[in-house]
Parts: structure tokens; sequence; C-alpha cells
DNA sequence: CAAAATTTGCAACATTATAACATTTGCAGG
DNA sequence: CCTGCAAATGTTATAATGTTGCAAATTTTG
């Protein structure tokens, strides 16, 4: 598996789309579910940059390339593509952001900047490990983790206060 | 300063609104904001238990009292008690709680029971470390964590599944 | 091909949150 | 006291986000 490019740097961004297809396609070959043209659309929406995407802003964008859809479609795509790992839920935007390591199990960890929007995932087993113990040490049965850190990215830092 | 109890377990809960309005006084007085009638009351309706509260319940609840407010007056008071630290929005509920540690300077984990919705807050130091290590290793600069989990808590687990 | 299951279309609606502006209240200084 | 400002609340409308229910189309399966 190759490295990863940083977000916040300038990167060939339609490297990230293509691969997040790719393995969207395969993932979903593997599981026997259908990738079908409105869900991968979506997708691709979705992953046309690294800042999150509202489910309205999908819609709009789906509206102007003549696929005039309603919500339920657009909901319906988002469902799925949650379902089978290929996207995630920003609880705290309301909105949607392609996965970083689609395929991988793994707890993330979501690096929002109040800034410029971007997002970076991580999967840090240290902070992984330490929320599963505290609640262990409640007797808490944990089955999902919304981990969402807001702050200033690195590119950000600065940058702000001054016209 | 005391225990507090554990919110799942049975308990005085009286005791635990007449803290949470004690403090709340307290922690106004002294930065001099004015915890007016409202304000306190939609406080008090936030503490009726250990569950979270959504903005348009308290709306109903005023309702039902006889005072008949618009969702501004609840999302005003919302931000009020936000802004002091007396309150918590639980962002994957849409939903509002009382803050356990009011006063005290933390970082928040929520538990949030699946089953019966209750929410115990903790100020977990490791937690909080593990969190701040990583984010300072992509050289990001937190300011403000959101962390939920949900799952099971001890006194859902082996309850559910069978009628 | 026919039946069953999945996916999509569509209209209406439910829930959550905010904008804009008017009115009232609390309070400090004259 | 009272007056004038700032903070708080009232009011109306609307924006933003998400869901339900059912019909039509498509895909899969036997």
């Amino acid at each position: 598996m190759s490295e990863r490019a940083l977000p916040y740097r300038p990167h060939n961004h339609q490297t990230c789309v293509s691969q997040a297809l790719t393995d969207a396609q395969e993932i979903c070959r593997q599981q026997n579910a259908r990738l079908t043209p409105i869900r991968e659309r979506v997708l691709e929406l979705i992953w046309q940059s690294h800042k999150p995407l509202g489910a309205y802003d999908i819609l709009a964008q789906l509206g102007a390339e003549g696929h005039k859809a309603a919500p339920p479609t657009v909901y319906r795509a988002l469902d799925f593509l949650l379902q089978y790992g290929l996207i995630h839920r920003i609880s705290s935007l309301n909105a949607f952001i392609g996965c970083a390591h689609a395929g991988e199990h793994h707890r993330s960890t979501f690096l929002i900047c109040r800034e410029c929007g971007i997002v970076l995932e991580l999967a840090v087993d240290t902070v992984t490990k330490a929320i599963e113990a505290a609640a262990k040490a409640e007797a808490f049965q944990v089955e999902d983790i919304t981990l969402e850190i807001s702050g200033l990215c690195p590119s950000c830092q600065g940058n702000t206060g001054h016209a």
C-alpha cells in the first residue's frame, strides 16, 4: 500500500479520487454490494476535496449536472457508503467525508481545521486504546466512537486574525 | 467536593439537580453572568434526567407549563449555558446534557447508552493526553474535542434482543 | 421468462436551527 | 428619579437537515 498525501499540502488530488473509487469498487465486489452509478457518483463528489460535504451540497451538485434527485436519493446513497465504510459522517458538521482507510478495520480520529475546512483522518492506536480502556473501566461496552477535533491545521496557524 | 452518583444506578436525582443549580448560580455570580429565570429553567429541565434533551423537547416542556416560547428563546438559553460550561451539546444526538463538571476545566468523554439513552460524562486524563499527543504529531492546534462513545451501559448489557 | 428482492423516483413531511427586527428589562450615570 | 444604553426576550418567518411511505423501475434469482 502506498503512502497517502497530506491533504493540507498541494498534491495530485486526482490520485486520491481514483484511488478511492478503485478501492470502493474492489470492496463492493468482495462483499457482493452494488456500487450503482448514483452511489459511485456521490462517492466521487464527496472525494472532490478533503472538506466534508453536506447532503444538500451533494443534492445541489447532482442537480447542476442534470440529475435532479430528491433528498432520499442522496441520503440512501450516503447510508450505503457509510454502511460499507467508504465514507464517514462528521457529526459536528452534519457533513460527510471520504474514508481514507476504506477496507481497513479502524477507529478514526478527525482533525478538522476551522479555518480552511480540511479534515485529516487518523487511525491512532494509542488514542483508541486509551478510549477503550476508559470505557472498560466503567464497564461500558463500546460500539461506536465519534472523535472529532476542531482547531487549526498546520497551514492555517498564523494565517488568522489579520485581514 | 462530594462524589457524584453513577447515573445508571438508582440515586436521589434531586440531589443532582439542586447541586447543578447551585453550582450554576455560583459560577454565574463569579463571572457576572445573568442566570435569568428562563436560563435557569432550561438548565433545570435539562437536568431532569441523565438523558440528553433536544431543543424542541425543552420547547415543548416550557409550552406545557404555560410559557409559550419560540425556538430562538430556547436556543439562546442553550447558547448561554454552553458558553458558561453549564451544559454540553451531544453532536451525534443533536441534544443537550448537563455538565457534570461545571466550573472545572476539563475535556469530556461521553458514554452514551443506545438502549436506555443515559449519558455518563467522564474526564479521563489518559484519553485527553493521547488525543493531544496525536494532534501534536500532526502539528495540529487543538481547540475543541468532541468525543462521544455509543454502546451499552452496564445496566443494559444482556437486556437486549429478547422481548 | 416470472417471481422476488433491491434500488430509485417522488411527494410530502418532520426535525433542528437561524435571521431579522421589535419590545422589554436591568442598570449605571446624571 | 429618569434617561439612555446594553442585554435579554418576544415574534415571525425561514433556512438547513433528515425521514416516511408508497409507486415505479431495475436487477437478481429460480
